[in-house]
RNA sequence: GCUGAUGUAGCUCAGUCGGUAGAGCACUUCCUUGGUAAGGAAGAGGUCAUCGGUUCAAGUCCGAUCAUCAGCUCCA
């Protein structure tokens, strides 16, 4: 075909909205983007084609389907960050010659870039870098790709770039590819796959956020390198509104509000990572555990309740003890008279306990399901730099259940175990649950008790399941615990981390290592299954995520003070007692404010401690028997008879709303 | 555990060059008795995380420890 022939034919493109349009073959996605309007074309970051993320000056050459990426879109995130975390490496390497990078890619909420060099960064050299990077960014930098055989690139790293992770990525993860992709821009060159911006002068605000240390490909056995982080936006405006999100995150940071409102502390006296719960913060979690209670009684659950300590043999046996023994508090140890010695361990877990509960008698096939369930308090000696207030404890509470059945009954009791944590999120308001089938890595084999027809059949109950219930979940491979994969509800804090609450868990390991058994109806011993749930969790994680959702404001039926009676002048202080004792009598937790304060400070001070009910109480509220009603954050709701201020409160409490 | 940062009143934070500690809010008392987000005045409150070092002198400089924060690694 001759170059005139080429520049001659061509395709037909099909836009998101199903139009298609004929353009000359060789046509880049900038050229398209263009003839859609000026505006698209100046947004462009990138294009797909197909699907396939793809430069937006790279030409196209077949029919396709095309889209344009812009910054408004997960991929233009993506892409945009990508390529900032590549001129910051630039800008460093202006910055600080000699420096090396091993991975800059870019993340859910920015970018990073890990660094080995010699300079050892600050927070001042942050600053310096973001100015940097906004002169590479004025300097309009086209960027550039090129695609070279492997072996070529491995010539080029080594020699031309003199960065040494680079040619390890190329001869360790890349052994089997054959042709890579490199983008220059100006003197600097990076190994990647892209695609990338088009030019540096998209980069208009850039906000490096901190540094840490990483270990080279995560192994921690290799070298640390520094880790740069950051986040850059197409506009100044973007970048604002962003801090303002992390102004506003910080604000409902659990830590923060758990001191503020007196829910909780940590105190370095009792113990890192060894919460303790304040009377109103108790009354939070006493309420969640009713809830569940309630709940758990209806669905046949059978409350026991089990030791903090144990035997380490019981540990040992379950192959809890050699798997977590690093994550542990050291074991306990006691001499008797004889010089006999015993160990202890804190339990780690409640499934021990449990397991010989079950098989303190014989079961007969008729007798399963059986649901043991206890709020059970777990110490484990997590690392110190993982503590996080109470989201990661040292020592907390699950709310765990054993659900020990035929193997006939799982699928069944899987079911059950995700409705009841369906039912709990909902009711709690925790709308965006992302749910997780957590597999084991047949890779990785030596990490999991059982064999691999008991993970199969395993796997298989668990997404029978899920599907039967019609979750729409994620495979997790190599998340699966050692003895058996789970599905697990995870959701994200105020800064947009993700935590795992919920869990329900298959296990044919435990019952083996137990011996645990039921006498089935051929009169013959068979091995029940075992499945380990807990919806909150962890009692501790579950609220401290819940107050960053509520950002303390909780619901009316979890308020640690649900209303307070506020009244005016001193002169109506006798019948602002008979409205509390009236509140008292009806099971509402209230206060009386009878400071000789002035009532828009007495208003401003519940406002501000997030009381649901300001029970307000003057000479007219006395003289006709009412009282008036201020909600929170909503404001004056009118006149009220104390009765039926009392059986609306009520009616809101009981049906937790 | 690793890397970096931080630690001053109950809270949020100042504290210069090393010279014996300060504000606002909260608290206590008094005045004020008021109508839907801050009335006024006075007072009290500190082993500057802990331990050690340098110095005539340390909140300030150095070291260790503890705790917290961010990230890494880990998560039954």
């Amino acid at each position: 075909m001759s170059d005139i022939q080429e520049q001659q034919a061509s395709i037909a493109i099909t836009l998101p909205d199903g139009t298609v349009r004929t353009v000359p073959s060789g046509s880049t996605g900038f050229d398209i983007a263009l003839s859609i309007g000026k505006r698209l074309a100046e947004d462009a970051l990138a294009v797909t084609v197909n699907g396939r993320p793809t430069d937006l000056h790279a030409p196209i050459h077949s029919d396709a389907r095309i889209e344009i990426v812009t910054f408004d879109s997960p991929l233009g995130h993506d892409i945009f960050w990508h390529s900032a975390s590549h001129i910051m490496a630039q800008a460093i390497e202006e910055l600080f010659p000699g420096s090396r990078f091993g991975a800059g890619p870019a993340t859910e909420q920015g970018f990073y870039y890990d660094v080995a060099s010699e300079h050892r960064f600050r927070e001042e050299d942050l600053r310096l870098i973001e100015q940097k990077m906004l002169e590479i960014g004025k300097r309009d930098i086209r960027l550039k790709r090129e695609e070279m055989k492997r072996s070529d690139a491995i010539a080029y790293f080594t020699s031309v770039r003199n960065d040494p992770y680079k040619v390890e990525i190329l001869n360790d993860t890349l052994k089997e590819v054959e042709t890579v992709s490199l983008y220059h821009q100006g003197s600097f060159t990076d190994l990647c796959s892209g695609p990338h911006l088009p030019t540096t002068a998209k980069l208009k605000a850039v906000l490096l956020t901190n540094i840490s240390s990483s270990y080279w490909r995560g192994d921690s056995s290799r070298e640390s390198m520094q880790r740069i982080y950051g986040i850059a936006f197409p506009s100044e405006k973007l970048l604002r509104e962003h801090v303002a999100r992390l102004e506003e995150a910080k604000r409902r940071d659990h830590r923060k509000l758990g001191a503020e409102l007196d829910l909780f502390m940590l105190s370095p006296e009792i113990g890192s990572g060894l919460p303790v719960w304040l009377p109103k913060g108790a009354i939070i979690r006493s309420e969640l555990e009713t809830f569940l209670k309630e709940e758990q009684r209806k669905r046949g659950y059978l409350p026991v309740y089990t030791p903090h300590i144990g035997n380490i043999g019981l540990y040992k046996r379950s192959g809890h003890y050699p798997y977590y023994s690093d994550s542990q508090f050291p074991p306990l140890t006691y001499h008797d008279e004889d010089g006999k010695q015993e160990q202890y361990l804190l339990k780690p877990m409640n499934c021990p306990h449990h397991h010989l509960i079950y098989s303190s008698k014989l079961r007969s096939y008729r007798d399963l399901p059986i649901r043991l369930t206890e709020f059970g308090t777990v110490y484990r000696h997590e690392q110190s730099g993982e503590l996080n207030g109470l989201v990661r404890a040292r020592g907390f509470t699950q709310d765990d259940s054993h659900i020990y059945c035929r193997p006939d009954q799982l699928v069944d009791e899987i079911c059950n175990a995700i409705d009841l944590t369906q039912f709990v999120f909902l009711t709690l308001g925790f709308a965006e649950v992302q749910t997780r089938l957590s597999m084991h890595d047949p890779a990785n084999r030596e990490k999991y008790g059982g064999t691999e027809d008991v993970w199969k059949q395993a796997e298989k109950d668990v997404r029978e399941a899920a599907d039967r219930m019609g979750i729409d979940y994620f495979i997790g491979i190599g998340e699966a615990s050692f003895y058996g994969p789970k599905i697990d509800f995870i959701v994200r804090d105020a800064l947009g981390r993700k935590w795992q609450l919920g869990t329900v868990q298959v296990d044919y390991v435990m019952p083996e290592r137990f011996d645990l058994s039921y006498v089935g109806s051929d009169g013959q011993k068979h091995r029940p299954v075992v499945i380990h749930r807990a919806p909150f969790g962890s009692m501790e994680r579950f609220i401290g995520v819940l107050i960053e959702h509520t950002a303390g404001n909780f619901p009316l039926w979890l308020a640690p003070v649900q209303a307070i009676v506020l009244p005016i002048a001193e002169d109506v202080h006798e019948y602002a007692k008979t409205v509390h004792a009236a509140l008292l009598a009806a099971g509402i937790r209230a206060e009386i404010d009878m400071r000789s304060e002035k009532i828009g400070k007495k208003i401003r001070e519940a406002e501000v401690g997030k009381i649901p009910c300001m029970v307000i109480a003057g000479q007219k509220e006395r003289d006709t028997g009412e009282v008036s009603l201020r909600r929170h954050r909503k404001g004056d709701m009118g006149s009220f008879s104390v009765a039926a201020l009392t059986d609306m409160i009520g009616k809101e409490i009981t049906e937790r709303i």
